[in-house]
DNA sequence: TGAATAGTGTCTGTGAGACAATATGCC
DNA sequence: GGCATATTGTCTCACAGACACTATTCA
């Protein structure tokens, strides 16, 4: 059988001619503990930026990877020992300057995650840690990361204005004090109870557990979990920025 | 002076030692034009693929590249022969099948741009020409820009409910029914004129020329041209989806 | 004057903001 | 009961939807 043009381009195609970018991931991993919002980093043990801390990324896997999405989980489950539940693709950043190496596009996701889901296998191990947002400035980080993590951390804010994705940066079974909680860490100014719980009744975003939570001092609070399409809603009128 | 650590391995660092990705950039650039929102696609000339449309894009020049931008603005002057006034990060597509040739990631951009702008030029060559929503699935597309120009065009049509970045779709000055118009063509749904005209006038998005455009028969229809930072502007409470 | 299109008046409904009032646990 | 926290009641206000009405051009 004969070979079409473009299977013969296909054999003689050598890739190795084109002088291409470096390629990274780069997962930001939030979480909330204790009244901050956490970013997860990691101390880098290689040459460049070597001690510094940056994000739990690496380069794709040609051989292990299938997409994008499998090299920012594969570097988060290197780093926590768990795949967190919200994983959605941040910006993707590439110029000639921001790795001394070489060219360089990493492509960025923000992940969330419950805070103990990876505190076993974290509190296993020194060169990974949880940083609040208040530390990070104290702390060297490495290439653009400090800048890739406030982006992230303003694009989740917004989220927190017109949805309640940061839910899964909480435990599976939550308070709705916890998350309005976290949504004014986020938005930096305190929200209206009743509208807050209002909207997310109205819109049925999550599912009573029934059970209730009784440590605080006060009145227990309801547990609820988050309901099968709840990270997708998006809510028609916004919360004031 | 003794060279530190870093400055050694970078001195001794071979970048093709990884097997890295191909890297292309793919704008999808837009225009509203007789009742309908085009998309400028590109004959290929080469393999793979050759003979079929695809995005105006290609792979990130290491030497005239200083950041992705500069590549998607530097396809988009080569097929158009000018800048568009709006280019934004759509999103990172990448995986082992996308292309024939190798693990391929493109960064794609939405782009988009006033339809005489560019009409001169186009009107020069065959291998480059606008397309319409409709006649797209008339044509053969490249890889996966099918799918591209999809998300392109749903993330257009979110921006429709909460914003008026569709407005650099239009020529510079532009009336309020044609904006109104672009929307309901990307929302496939009528808009009240009222709600329409309220908003923009609250938020103070857009600037009375004082000149009317009086060929359609009616009433001439003032004139506005887009505010400094309109496209910036979110409305706090969306449009019906 | 009538057709065609641009632009306004105004009513209704929804839902966020504000904040007071009530409920439910613990000691 | 008193404290602490959770949850609800209810008023106001901004603004999108609906749609009727007026305004301005041309033939």
């Amino acid at each position: 059988m004969m070979q079409t043009d473009e299977q013969a381009f296909l054999q003689h195609y050598d890739k190795t001619a084109y002088d291409t970018p470096l390629v990274t991931v780069d997962p930001v991993l939030f979480t909330y503990h204790e009244g901050q919002l956490n970013v997860l980093l990691v101390q880098r043990s290689g040459h460049p930026d070597r001690q510094m801390w940056g994000l739990p990324g690496g380069f794709v896997d040609l051989q292990r990877d299938a997409t994008l999405e499998d090299t920012a989980l594969r570097k988060l489950r290197e780093k926590t020992g768990v795949e967190p539940p919200y994983l959605e693709q941040l910006h993707t950043f590439g110029n000639a300057t921001r790795d001394k190496r070489s060219w360089s596009v990493t492509v960025c996701y923000t992940a969330l995650i419950a805070h103990q889901e990876c505190a076993a296998h974290i509190a296993t191990v020194t060169d990974v840690r949880w940083v609040s947002m208040a530390q990070l400035a104290t702390l060297p980080l490495a290439f653009d990361h400090g800048m890739i993590i406030e982006h992230a951390r303003a694009r989740l804010r917004q989220k927190a204005l017109y949805s309640i994705v940061p839910a899964y940066a909480l435990p599976e079974k939550f308070t709705l004090p916890e998350l309005q909680q976290l949504h004014e860490a986020l938005l930096g100014k305190p929200l209206q109870k009743k509208s807050f719980r209002r909207r997310i009744e109205q819109a049925e975003l999550l599912i009573d557990t029934g059970e209730k939570r009784m440590d605080s001092g006060g009145r227990p609070a309801a547990l609820y979990r988050m309901g099968k399409e709840s990270g997708a809603y998006t809510f028609v009128r916004n919360l004031e920025a």
